[in-house]
DNA sequence: ATTATATAATTACAGGTGTAATCTATTCTT
DNA sequence: AAGAATAGATTACACCTGTAATTATATAAT
């Protein structure tokens, strides 16, 4: 619910397969993440354990393994980092974060029309 | 130079009030750092040192004391680790961050302003 | 029923972090 | 000169992280 809960990078990546696709096994779960990159078995079941004990996952019995859930939801996190980034940073504004990307040539014509779109939107939303 | 240079959120604070104002000697620092909060005097001593010792900053000799700068530039860092966040957790992309923030009303007028400001600027540099 | 296998729980272990206290060498006071 | 104050160096210490190995337990296979 409510995230007073914090996550390692490593633990994101494990927590980032099951809200791809939710409740999972431990199993169905590495074989996803392997996909990518070499993940070891019982280092994905540590994590998986941690996150349990931190609450940001829960799972169900179903025999002898576990299912497990997310208990946190993606956006309430990203957005919370995202916003912990900007207030360490850039004193809590976005701006200054877009700045930098344009100062050193990290912006695509994608980017900046997505940007654009997405300001047309607020624009409508709001007054 | 190059920024391979891991620092902590603590030591970012501490490098903050350096970016500021440098050359400056620990007692320096530490009465800028502690004009916002408590700052014990040995915590910000350690977190010198081990900044010195990542090579995040560097420092002259005064007699007995030490006249620390910078080694790394904000605008690198903050960068890199803006970089990093957007990678872990947007697909490296720039608008579903600020989507992020659009959707739970953290933007204001004066947000709107300023990336439209960056957008013009953009547009006008580039094609 | 015994053994092999699969799952989860417990333990390991080095390096980083936040937060200092203590030690040592030097400089200022008196 | 002797003692006090100060600056930096070293040590402390619990908790977090990344990365597993080991152990205990339950189930499947023979």
């Amino acid at each position: 619910m409510s995230t007073i809960t914090e996550i390692s990078k490593t633990e994101f990546e494990v927590l980032e397969v099951l809200w791809q696709q939710h409740p999972a096994s431990a199993n169905e779960i590495i074989a996803k993440l392997n996909e990518n990159k070499e993940w070891h078995e019982k280092t994905v079941k540590t994590l998986l354990n941690r996150m349990v004990k931190k609450g940001a996952i829960g799972f169900e019995k179903q025999q002898r393994t576990y299912i497990y859930t997310p208990l946190l939801e993606r956006d309430s996190y990203t957005l919370k980092e995202s916003k912990s980034l900007l207030e360490r940073m850039f004193s809590g504004k976005i701006a200054p974060l877009v700045a930098g990307f344009a100062k050193s040539d990290e912006l695509s014509k994608q980017d900046i029309s997505e940007l654009k779109q997405l300001i047309d939107q607020w624009e409508q939303d709001n007054d």
